[in-house]
DNA sequence: AGAATTACCTGAGCGC
DNA sequence: TGCGCTCAGGTAATTC
């Protein structure tokens, strides 16, 4: 599943390989995504040379120069970075290939994942034009958030998964976020005071910032599933004793997600 | 405008 | 062994 750190960390390996490197190939096996894969890609993107890899959120922006390719993991996504031919397995949908012979494969069980092309300006593109701002970048702040969340009464955690109001976070670390902040997540977004949002986007930095730190989910490498993420705290883990003071966590669902909280530490 | 709901998709895990 | 069911969950689109 990966979130924003696994994607950063994607980002950033398969930047170090291959920007600079022209596009060769585009293979389509499997257009039928969360949105249609263009079938142009394979005219367009071979000749192109990879100018820069940029993440917005979760989204993957890989400029070509000409326009630029945009992907998104989904739930089940992820980019697996060989060398020369290899035979595709399942669910390996789609091929980019280089000129010193790297292979960037799309590979995705579940079909959730975007990858579409678009030209002009980035923040006009339709996916990303209503993003809100990036949560390890100062725009993010406890200011910020506070004014956004006056007089909204959606649960608070709903409120930070949505991505209007703060790019990438995801159920996973909406929930480590809200432990550490010691707020319970079904509070309305709105009865959080500028104290609370403060220390809010502090902990959403801090828990991101600390699971790219530790290397998040590196699938890009061999392909191998190397998932060793911040050390959750109440993520998965209802029923179990809270870390802090050793209560039941409890588990609800909002907006039909999983939510686990300690009673005590949160409030 | 904001909130709630639906749709998309496959694999894992479960009870029987 | 296998069937049918539920769950996982990002987010765009749709409805209220």
């Amino acid at each position: 599943m990966p979130e924003l750190p696994e994607v950063e960390v994607t980002r950033r390996r398969l930047e170090r390989v291959l920007v600079g490197k022209r596009f060769t190939q585009v293979v389509l096996r499997v257009t039928k995504l969360r949105l249609p894969v263009p079938a142009e890609l394979a005219e367009i993107v071979p000749g192109l040379t990879l100018q820069a890899i940029t993440r917005r959120g979760k989204y993957l922006l890989f400029d070509c120069g000409s326009g630029w390719l945009l992907v998104h993991l989904g739930m089940t996504g992820f980019l697996r970075l060989l060398r020369g031919a290899s035979p595709p397995g399942k669910h390996d949908h789609l091929d980019f290939f280089f000129v010193d012979g790297s292979l960037l494969r799309f590979h995705d069980p579940r079909k959730f994942g975007i990858v579409t092309w678009f030209t002009g300006d980035p923040k006009q593109q339709r996916l990303l034009a209503e993003i809100g701002p990036e949560p390890l970048t100062g725009a993010f702040n406890g200011v910020y958030l506070f004014n956004s969340a006056r007089e909204r009464k959606v649960a608070v955690k709903q409120f930070i998964m949505n991505s209007s109001v703060v790019a990438g976070v995801g159920n996973i670390y909406a929930n480590e976020a809200l432990f550490r902040a010691g707020i319970r997540p079904d509070r309305a977004a709105g009865t959080l005071t500028a104290q609370e949002c403060a220390l809010l986007a502090t902990v959403i930095r801090d828990v991101l910032e600390e699971s790219i730190g530790s290397g998040s989910t590196c699938r890009v490498a061999e392909g191998t599933v190397d998932y060793h993420p911040l050390n959750l705290k109440v993520y998965g883990r209802s029923g179990d004793t809270c870390s802090v003071c050793g209560e039941r966590l409890e588990e609800i669902r909002l907006g039909n997600r999983s939510s686990v909280f300690c009673r005590s530490c949160q409030k």
